[in-house]
DNA sequence: CTAGCTGACCAAAACGTTTTGGGGGAGATA
DNA sequence: TATCTCCCCCAAAACGTTTTGGTCAGCTAG
């Protein structure tokens, strides 16, 4: 490339890269010279000399528990990667999805990113160690509950989400309403209980949860149902499940055995899946909104490897929304 | 690193490599330093050297001519790439999902892949061009129609998609057959519309054939109708329509104009969609198999890169099913 | 005793950039 | 004419590996 057009190397970098001093003349040419040649400076070199591969990394905690990539019907993950693919490459970089590095078997690659996005890091996390070992920035969709000093990550408006769906059922005339969590060690499960145990205690109500392995899927629902019906306690007139999986299992196993949705148990899920949308009835689901959580976390990422030392930028709000189905639908 | 061992750099290479000749002894205790320091090389120094990345980029080409990356209900992409990125890791590579690397907006990444997959190549496309200029191996999902000579491809199976379907449609009672197919110029139109003329012209049928731009989706399917509507002809009694929104709108559209689906008019979709499924009566769809040919394509291209000069692998089959619904379920 | 061989190790080159620290020529000033 | 200042440009170092082509010591064979 230096010889076709004549100059040095130093020349070349500095023409193409718009840095140093070079005649406008001289530049000019270069710039002809490399588009005619179809030239562009390797990446790889580049990302050797700099330290920057154009390259995000993102993983996904709770696939790595589930021990599956596409667990049936989940669309939330596989729609939260395309999009954060998409968004990355708006900001001019690549995206690599990869397993939990730490385990071993990642791709020699997985170190090299500029920085990573942890989809719902668990508690004090090994993910989050390696990283911050490797000196490799971070954000997290979720917060690390044993790590409190960690504050890069986003989607603390699910928070709210209790709030909202027992509001909702509140409306509809619940009176006793039941929380059925997951068994991750994750921000999600850990917070949303707090949540549900924060309003029951304010409220006088005894608090009715159950925690539930989320690669049981809707079997583990099922099983939920039993232990429902077989409690000394009368069944709950509500239940706001966290995983789509384990409401549409729950749902049937309740309408198994006699009992009708929503007549005598309204039913919500905190994240929608497919399972929710075509069950029978349809049940009424937070949106978690992957795609726009997608964007704002590579946005973010993006900005916190672009920015000065000291002007950091902030993690951003999402807004989730209830869609509200047949499940709850009472009247 | 080399220091902590107390041997040179070139031991350590060799210790962790398996290369060249050290000592039992040596070797051993390089090893037991890297794991304690938890070294290991870095990855884009050992890409210099080596021109191996460990990365494989991933070419949609419709998506690049839909222009949108997450097109309403059309779930066969995102499934595609989220099964080649697994099944990349699974192969030790990170996966990167880019558009069109001839568009100038491509990430510097771009071209550091190791190799590339092209979904759906166009008609003479550019992107193999480049990839081919600079030499890069690729393996392709679809031939691309003006270039014979490239053999690296697989998903020829969809070929026989055509006689399968119009088998199925003939005997459930069809007598006029028509096609609609898209108008990107890629062998999954191109080769599926000559198959059915060539039936057409063995069994002495007049070919209905029309070709519609898929980025219309639904609204597409609609005009589409509308057309077969205001022809001289008499309707055809059975529609194959390969893309799933186009055959949703043409089945929306005939309801309207008062046809019964599939008493009057059976409709089949030649890849399955959230709209085929979902609609009403949902659509005969063939299922591309999405997972297991992102998974063939992979290892494909994986086998490609990493195997001798002298015994190049074979391109993989992929097998499809026809999805039965009530758009043809006469009787 | 010497030449040759072998086993263990290492120095240096190469990969293709970016960046640093000049170098040299032309014009301006004394 | 000598010195100073810009303005352009470039050589060389550095990034962290892998690979090539050794060196050196200790044995073995002649």
């Amino acid at each position: 490339m230096a010889r076709h057009a004549g100059v040095s190397i130093t020349t070349v970098s500095h023409s193409l890269n718009g840095k140093g001093v070079v005649a406008k003349a001289t530049r000019q040419r270069v710039i002809e010279v490399a588009a005619e040649l179809g030239y562009s400076a390797d990446a790889i070199a580049r990302g050797l000399r700099s330290n920057r591969l154009g390259l995000l990394g993102l993983v996904i905690r709770p696939l790595d528990t589930l021990g599956s990539y596409q667990p049936e019907g989940v669309d939330y993950f596989l729609r939260f990667a395309g999009a954060a693919a998409v968004e990355a490459l708006d900001c001019g970089y690549g995206l690599v999805l990869m397993r939990d590095p730490t385990a071993g078997n990642a791709p020699g690659i997985a170190l090299a990113a500029d920085g990573f996005i942890i989809s719902d890091p668990l508690a004090g996390d090994p993910v989050i160690d390696l990283l911050t070992r490797n000196a490799i920035p971070l954000v997290a969709v979720g917060r690390d509950v044993e790590r409190p000093d960690f504050t890069a990550w986003l989607g603390g408006g699910t928070l709210r989400n209790v709030d909202s769906v027992i509001a909702h059922l509140s409306e509809r005339g619940a009176q006793r309403i039941a929380l059925v969590t997951g068994t991750d060690e994750n921000s999600w499960n850990a917070d949303s209980e707090n949540s549900y145990r924060e309003w029951a205690a304010e409220n006088n109500q005894t608090p009715i949860v159950y925690n539930q392995d989320e690669r049981l899927g809707e079997e583990g629902g099922r099983e939920i149902a039993e232990e429902l019906l077989a409690s000394d306690a009368s069944l709950p007139d509500a239940i706001y499940c966290l995983t789509g999986r384990h409401a549409a299992g729950i749902q049937a196993g309740l309408q198994a055995a006699g009992y009708r949705i929503p007549e005598d148990v309204m039913i919500v899920a905190g994240s929608d899946s497919e399972q929710t949308r075509n069950s029978a009835p349809p049940i009424t689901s937070v949106d978690l909104a992957p795609e726009a959580t997608a964007k704002a976390a590579v946005a973010y990422l993006v900005a916190l490897l672009e920015a000065d030392e000291d002007n950091q930028p902030l993690p951003p709000e999402i807004a989730y929304e209830l869609r509200e189905r047949a499940s709850t639908q009472r009247g």
